[in-house]
DNA sequence: TATGATCGATTACAGTTGTAAACGATAAAG
DNA sequence: CTTTATCGTTTACAACTGTAATCGATCATA
């Protein structure tokens, strides 16, 4: 849902159109999902006419921030190099990502010092 | 809840007590989550006369596996590197922090060659 | 202008979750 | 034995979610 909203101010129908192809509701039910949304002040809108503009009210950044947040805490209370730990022992990394994240992790020792 | 959990079978009286400190619930909630976790094939229990001794039926690595897996994929789409970089990002690791990450890199790539 | 299509808003309804009380059986106490 | 406290089970109920149909207004069309 949230993908869609990536991509600038979109009406009701261009969103039930776009998601036709991925996932299987009924434009009614698509209804009811902005609407809800807006009135989680997720979603705002802009009137053109009689139809609806929707554009989000968070960036995907900050959702996704607030995402990381709740689940380091949720799953791992908050210790984040555990959960790094677990995260890179089930993953099966190629080792120009290994480096990537090496160079990543000198910045970040350097930006301390 | 599950936190509980990782310390052997226990009745839902020593449970209730142990929550008493960390949580305010009262002790029907606490049995009525009891008992939908059983429904829910989310803990066992073994009968002691009429008392139950409740156990998990899934280990916490298991739990937190399953977690890792869903959060990767509805946030991120499945794409670790990315994930791990904006949690480095917000982060702010100790000196030991980042030499320890480091070396378990190390032994990813290692274990890949 | 009457009629039908279309918009967002409102209503529907089953399932899940948070939070708990009521119920029936049994063990403990008198 | 009867009363009472204590189990686990069942029922309650509001909020939220998934999924959608209906409703009132308006725009397009005949």
């Amino acid at each position: 849902m949230k993908l869609l909203w990536q991509k600038s101010p979109q009406t009701a129908k261009q969103l039930i159109e776009k998601l036709k192809s991925s996932v299987d509701w009924s434009p009614k039910t698509i209804k009811t999902l902005l609407n809800r949304l807006v009135n989680k002040c997720v979603l705002g809108f802009t009137t053109k006419g009689r139809i609806y503009e929707y554009h989000p009210l968070f960036t995907e950044d900050e959702c996704m921030q607030v995402e990381r947040n709740s689940f380091l805490k949720r799953v791992y209370n908050g210790a984040l190099t555990p959960m790094l730990v677990a995260f890179l022992e089930d993953s099966e990394l190629t080792n120009e990502e290994i480096e990537e994240l090496k160079k990543i992790l000198d910045e970040e020792s350097k930006g301390e010092a």
